[in-house]
DNA sequence: CTCTCCCT
């Protein structure tokens, strides 16, 4: 079939965003009818095609109770495009680098302005927030949503995009006193909708950031005594259970973004409901004796999984508020399309050849996809009549550095189109300007977790379809400018057979840590109250595990050595490495790797055109005995060119401390940046990475102080204790080559390969360790360092306890099988 | 012979 053949779509399937809520709410519906007027009823029920249905009923504003839209539809246009700048939700809040950031803010708000002109700036500025926050789809149902929070332990917020629910909630619990002496904690699953949502909030408030309203997240901080509404990461709350089980400081506790069910809300919901059973009628008293009263519990959630909690919570009611979304008609294959690369290729030509002027966006499953596309549309281009060839093509995806993904967001030129090829990348966390046309392969990476062979797992990063809720998501991506088209490459059949969500993040991964934390709070792992188990089997997988690096003991105890570990902000094993670095005398050395192996940006950023230059530009970083010892070469290089180009006396965080930002940060350089930045680049070294590891360092080092672990022993030149103390951590990885070259992982033999971005893939030493087991097209390790086969003796794998592990759930029931010890971890395998 | 995304 040729590329210009364009794909078919199922004319009869066509149909509205999105789905129509079933929820009838105790308290009665908030904002209008649960159908709202910006919303068609399901497909079964009409068969309207594209075109009569978007002329007839959408407003820009899509809300029922929008005023402005009678009165002058061209104001509500304008107005609708205001909010989308300011106040939709988190994501455009927060993902836009044209957002304001505080700073900026503060800026603003000190300009210089002639004297007589400053107050009635701000007043008008004053009038028009307010007017802005009135005209929210929210505030409509603020009476009621305070109501409902003032009769009820919790909530069930079911809001749409654009409904304000993120900005306002909090707010209108404070302003009624709901939160009586307590504060308010608002729960994010990503750190920059935390800091940028408080800004936003502050303003609101009329505040400056970091009094009344204030954030935590990792690294940064702002707050102070006189906070009353803190934004926080899940993970930060969780850190703070930690600490303070009862969460006694907080009297509301709102987890936004609840659907998208991260491990760690997942934690904080089964943890506040424990509290709120303890602090209920008043019976729990705090540290300091003072009676507790009920946390209040509040749940936001943009999809239709608000029953699930609500049924999680006792039945507690359910709120629905309506979202503010121009339309976007829905476009299915009347065809399966096999080949999804293909299927972009004909719908790109289509959208320029057919469609008005507008940007695309491309969701693909992963960074071979996207590169692939980047090339072979470029090649169509230059074969396109020259009206049709004016496009501008981007990538977007994780590992792709800040400045090239910044590109996304500036405009194309005049009459160009700007097409974007993206990862999940841009579902939740960056949120494109202007996009039109959303052409959706209905795939996604899933990494998902194999507990079986005994404990050690395995990890799975594979394509797989999407669930409807990412469809839906994905869609309304094309409806933030004006009306929208997605194109999905799947028939409407295919998508009625999608799974309603993802499945949580809970079910699909290594469990260590969030058991570890559970056994801190004093919970059985066994009978905790999750709102969607993990399997019996993956739980008994993380006990077994935490047994042998001995952060539980026979019993299944806490131990204090696991306690330690948990107070680290590592995974279990990594925890452990940094610990036993003390009696290696390598902590200098370890507390290097492990900052650059746990930083969330990639050090090395390849294409498929550079990866041969720049794997000989880092040549001289490589250690012969792998890659944490090559880490660590470019982590001391690193920093002898900062120190060769740093000017002593400047500081760039001087700025951030006179305006008492608490940063963990390290004291970064002011000196020759630049030749800092063109060292990393002639490397193909991502500076970003590097900057991480340096503040994640800075953390560690603070962590190892309080645990009396003194980060300044090095090991010198002498690097085999590197990598006994990497073992100690890492011995459930680590494997053994066979006579066919693959390797055989110790205990479970399972085969895996080096992955080809190890420097080891050609090497292949007899024994190796290894960060992380990843099957993609193989099963690969990747991170991988060479040991001697002989240190594997002194590991818990060959040292068979005496005691036996009988992981109880706190020594009671729920007795863990025995591990795989007859399966090789004895050591007669060998 | 190659790497969805996020968090302490």
């Amino acid at each position: 079939m040729p590329e210009h053949q364009p794909v078919a779509w199922d004319k009869h399937s066509t149909q509205k965003m999105t789905y129509t809520p079933k929820i009838i709410t105790a308290n009665g519906v908030i904002n209008g009818p649960t159908t709202p007027l910006n919303r068609t009823p399901s497909r079964a029920s009409g068969s309207e095609t594209q075109g009569s249905r978007q002329n007839k009923s959408r407003s820009p504003n899509g809300s029922i109770n929008n005023k402005t839209q009678h009165a002058s539809p061209n104001l509500g246009q304008r107005r609708s495009r205001t909010a989308y700048m300011q106040s939709d939700e988190e994501d455009e809040l927060s993902s836009q680098p044209n957002s304001q950031s505080p700073k900026k803010e503060r800026k603003m708000n000190g300009a210089a302005l002639p004297n007589g002109g400053k107050d009635e700036l701000k007043r008008s500025k004053e009038e028009d927030i307010r007017s802005h926050r009135m005209q929210l789809p929210i505030y409509d149902g603020k009476g009621a949503i305070v109501n409902a929070v003032r009769e009820n332990d919790t909530v069930v917020v079911l809001g749409e995009t654009g409904s304000g629910k993120t900005t306002q909630l909090p707010q209108y619990l404070f302003d009624e006193g709901l939160a009586k002496d307590g504060m308010i904690a608002i729960t994010q699953p990503r750190r920059v909708a935390a800091v940028t949502i408080a800004a936003r909030v502050s303003v609101e408030q009329g505040t400056s950031l970091g009094e009344q309203v204030g954030y935590s997240v990792r690294f940064q901080e702002r707050t102070s005594r006189f906070t009353k509404i803190k934004f926080c990461t899940d993970g930060m709350l969780v850190r703070e259970l930690l600490l303070d089980p009862y969460l006694e400081k907080y009297s509301i506790v709102i987890i936004d973004e609840a659907h998208e069910r991260t491990l760690r809300t997942d934690m904080l919901l089964g943890s506040l409901k424990r509290i709120q059973q303890e602090r209920k009628a008043g019976e729990r008293r705090s540290k300091d004796g003072k009676k507790l009263d009920q946390l209040k519990v509040v749940i936001m959630s943009a999809t239709m999984d608000a029953e699930r909690f609500s049924k999680f919570f006792g039945g507690c009611p359910i709120l629905y508020v309506s979202g503010r979304q121009h339309p976007v008609a829905i476009m299915h294959a009347e065809e399966p399309v096999e080949d999804f690369i293909f299927g972009c290729k004909r719908v790109f030509l289509q959208i320029l050849t057919n469609e008005p002027p507008g940007d695309i966006l491309m969701f693909l499953p992963g960074q071979d996809d996207i590169e692939s596309m980047m090339k072979t549309t470029r090649d169509m281009i230059t074969q396109l009549p020259p009206n049709l060839a004016k496009v501008l093509s981007l990538p977007l995806y994780g590992a792709l550095p800040p400045e090239q993904q910044r590109k996304i967001f500036d405009p194309a030129p005049e009459g160009f189109r700007k097409v974007v090829f993206a990862t999940n990348i841009a579902e939740t966390s960056i949120t494109i300007p202007g996009i039109r046309y959303v052409v959706d392969t209905g795939l996604c990476k899933e990494r998902s977790y194999h507990t079986g062979h005994g404990g050690s797992g395995l990890d799975e990063l594979l394509i797989k379809p999407i669930s409807k809720s990412s469809a839906r998501q994905r869609a309304g991506r094309a409806g933030r400018l004006g009306a929208g088209t997605c194109f999905r490459l799947y028939t409407a059949d295919t998508y009625e057979a999608l799974p309603e969500a993802p499945i949580p993040e809970i079910q699909r991964c290594d469990l260590n840590a969030a058991i570890l934390d559970l056994k801190v709070l004093g919970e059985d792992p066994l009978t905790f109250d999750y709102i969607d188990r993990p399997l019996d089997d993956a739980i008994r997988a993380s006990l077994m595990t935490l047994y042998a690096l001995q952060a539980l003991n026979a019993q299944g105890h806490l131990t204090p050595l696991g306690r330690k570990m948990s107070s680290f902000p590592l995974e279990p094993s990594l925890s452990l490495v940094v610990i036993s670095s003390k009696a290696r005398a390598c902590t200098s050395e370890i507390l290097d790797i492990v900052s650059l192996l746990t930083c969330t940006a990639k050090l090395f950023v390849d294409t498929g055109d550079t990866r041969e230059v720049a794997a000989d530009a880092r040549k001289k970083f490589r250690h012969r005995d792998g890659d944490h010892l090559t880490l660590l070469n470019v982590f001391r290089s690193y920093e002898d060119v900062v120190s060769a180009n740093t000017s002593t006396g400047t500081n760039i965080n001087a700025d951030a401390r006179t305006a008492n930002v608490k940063t963990n940060g390290p004291s970064t350089y002011a000196g020759n940046r630049r030749a800092v930045r063109q060292w990393c680049f002639t490397h193909f070294l991502n500076e970003k990475a590097l900057n991480e590891a340096l503040t994640i360092r800075t953390q560690l080092r603070n962590n190892c102080e309080r645990e009396g672990i003194d980060w300044k022993v090095s090991c010198g030149d002498d690097l085999e204790p590197v990598l006994k103390c990497l073992l100690d951590g890492l011995f459930r990885k680590s494997a053994l080559k066979a006579a066919d070259g693959t390797y055989r992982q110790i205990g479970m033999q399972q085969v895996l390969k080096i992955h080809p971005s190890s420097s080891l893939v050609d090497r292949k030493p007899a024994a190796i360790i290894f960060d992380e087991l990843l099957v993609t097209t193989a099963v690969y390790a990747r991170g991988v360092s060479v040991i001697h086969s002989s240190w594997l003796v002194d590991t818990p794998l060959f040292n068979s306890k005496k005691d036996e592990p009988v992981t109880h759930a706190n020594g009671q029931k729920g007795a863990i099988r025995k591990n795989n010890h007859a399966n090789g971890t004895n050591g007669n395998t060998i």
